[in-house]
DNA sequence: GCCGTTTTCGGCCCGACTGTTTTCAGTCG
């Protein structure tokens, strides 16, 4: 069993534990530890072997038992225990913004509720308003959340999907028989919520593929099997699709599995009448008949005399015509990335030291990494004063002594308070290397007042980068008030650069309004905000987003060599002109 | 539940916001 899967399981004892009412710092312990697994470097597995397990941090003797046992046997009796004892439906219910697990239990306790389509029977028939302690506000909240649930529903964000499908991935491919598994569908698209997992299995002879992931421990229950299909749903109610082909037969199956249905459409559209007529390709008529006999999605554009599109571009969005006149970027990839420029550590709510994210950093192949904590207002982040502030310079400029290869930048993420100013006072936002301005505090203001917020910030001559610009939490909090068109206009006026949030909770801004800053001639940092280590393998989802909003490396800041990203920096332009940096500003010794 | 130590149990993240209630409880970041 994996960390990932550890960690799962984990997490759903905690929240199966906080529903049945468990002191609140035993259910912080599970979550403390889930999240310690899903963040440790090393496997579980391996420290079980060692009888270290309680060397991971969170992790006492209790946990350690359940862990081993799960590494064991796949499977806990504790947490079985807990799924027969509550109601799965109300781990749901969980997921239902401004509710947490103590209304969850107050309206399970007085109305025997246990599913969301109950829950929402309930407060149209207004009877959760009478219940103790709740009002018809309270009622009202419950319906706009089921409402944003809906939008979602049954829809996965991203962050879960991915690493789910990977998993599976490796899992599968060891199996006999198997010669190929890839992700596909929705998922290798990259969308930002995904309706299911959906996994192609190339075949030769016989396998046991169904056979084990039906009775797989992430496995809930088997929804449907057919001869080379398998339909399931995890404990975490992801459904999967696993489909089994021939060998010989993988690569038409993934390009269609793939899809989007209206990417296929926009090909036919385009052999078929189009410009171009496939006759004269020397191809066949019809897109079935391309499709079945090309041995690689690369040698199926090209047959149609296309240079290949990426699975991320395949939306419907004329991507076809537009690859077609050449008006498609060279994708950005993960190679292109030079460095992060919005991480925290423990100096503020960060899990790591400045050394040890740096160290990650570079294993990571970067050239530099700006630590941008919280600032003071922002109270449960352990936000850094003035001095705190200061103090973490002076240790960033020992640690540039050091290094050889590598810069790290002294920066902040300063809180645009709600009346429009900034957390810090202008010289010391002055001193530093550079400084993020995010929106932390009154997502309930008025379209005018986030964008009169927005617009001093990003006239502020000390601020280079917005973070997070709309506010979005995928799946459970809606984006601020942000006239996102203003936004973009005030950012290419300011000089002032918009941040792509890769973090899969946030992937704020989105690609479509990635796409537009592009076209407003707005510059984009694609950074992680990570907390940790590992979180700086957000990346990925940041760049997944980048790609699907038409980007290429050079739309993005941090694709350039550390002059290049200072010199684009709205501070750096007035003291030093269009010019390059005097060697004595450079942020090295 | 874990952790640190004061080695056997008390502290663990805290303040803003909202809604309900009229002094506080629950949720969230």
């Amino acid at each position: 069993m994996t960390n990932l899967e550890l960690s799962w399981a984990l997490a759903e004892m905690g929240d199966l534990l906080e529903l049945k009412g468990e002191e609140a710092f035993k259910v912080r312990a599970y979550h403390r530890a889930a999240r310690a697994l899903e963040h440790l470097e090393e496997e579980a597995a391996g420290l079980h072997v060692r009888g270290e397990l309680e060397r991971i941090p969170g992790v006492g003797k209790n946990l350690a038992k359940k862990i081993a046992e799960l590494l064991e046997t796949g499977r806990s009796t504790f947490l079985e225990q807990l799924r027969q004892e509550v109601p799965p439906g109300l781990r749901d219910m969980l997921a239902v913004p401004g509710l947490g697990a103590k209304s969850v239990r107050l309206i399970h306790q007085h109305l025997g509720i246990t599913t969301l389509e109950e829950l929402e029977r309930a407060a149209r028939e207004r009877k959760i308003r009478r219940l103790p302690g709740m009002g018809s506000k309270t009622e009202l909240a419950i319906l706009r959340g089921l409402d944003m649930l809906k939008e979602h529903r049954d829809r996965v964000p991203l962050g879960i999907a991915r690493p789910l499908g990977r998993l599976f991935c490796r899992q599968i491919a060891a199996l006999p028989g198997v010669t190929r598994v890839e992700v596909a569908g929705s998922l290798r698209r990259g969308r930002p919520m995904v309706g299911d997992v959906d996994l192609l299995v190339g075949v030769k002879g016989p396998t046991e593929v169904k056979e084990v992931m039906a009775r797989h421990p992430q496995v809930k229950e088997v929804l449907q099997e057919e001869a080379n299909r398998l339909s399931l749903r995890t404990w975490a109610g992801v459904k999967v699709e696993i489909f089994l082909v021939p060998d010989d037969k993988f690569a038409p199956a993934w390009m269609y599995l793939t899809g989007s249905r209206a990417h296929l459409e926009e090909l036919k559209r385009f052999t078929a009448g189009g410009r171009l007529s496939p006759e004269s390709l020397g191809l066949p008529s019809n897109l079935e008949e391309v499709a079945a006999s090309f041995s690689s999605e690369e040698e199926l554009y090209s047959r149609l005399g296309l240079p290949y599109i990426i699975p991320e571009w395949r939306e419907g969005r004329g991507e076809v015509l537009a690859a077609r006149e050449g008006r498609l970027p060279a994708p950005l990839s993960p190679e292109d990335i030079k460095g992060d420029l919005h991480v925290h550590t423990c100096y503020s709510d960060g899990l790591h030291t400045i050394r040890e994210m740096v160290e990650a950093a570079r294993a990571r192949g970067y050239r530099y990494l700006a630590i941008t904590e919280h600032s003071r207002s922002l109270v449960v982040a352990r936000g850094l004063n003035v001095e705190q502030l200061l103090a973490q310079r002076e240790e960033i400029a020992r640690i540039n002594r050091e290094l050889e290869d590598f810069v790290v930048l002294s920066g902040i993420e300063v809180d645009i308070l709600p009346d429009g100013c900034l957390d810090l006072e202008d010289d010391i936002l002055a001193s530093l290397d550079i400084v993020i301005a995010s929106i932390h505090s009154g997502f309930n203001q008025t379209e005018e007042q986030i964008m009169a917020r927005l617009e001093a910030a990003m006239r502020h001559p000390w601020v280079d980068i917005i973070g997070h610009p709309t506010g979005r939490m995928l799946g459970r909090r809606p984006p601020y008030a942000v006239n996102l068109e203003r936004l973009l206009e005030l950012a290419a006026e300011t000089g002032t650069i918009l941040e792509i949030n890769a973090s899969p909770d946030r992937l704020d801004l989105d690609e479509d309004a990635a796409r537009r800053a592009k076209e407003h001639g707005v510059i984009l940092a694609v950074n992680t905000d990570a907390h940790d280590t590992a979180r700086l393998d957000d990346m990925g989802y940041g760049i997944t987003v980048a790609r699907r909003g038409w980007l290429g490396a050079q739309d993005i800041l941090n694709t350039r060599e550390l002059d290049g990203v200072l010199k684009a920096l709205k501070r750096n332009k007035r003291k030093w002109g269009q010019g390059s940096p005097p060697r004595e500003e450079r942020p090295r010794p």
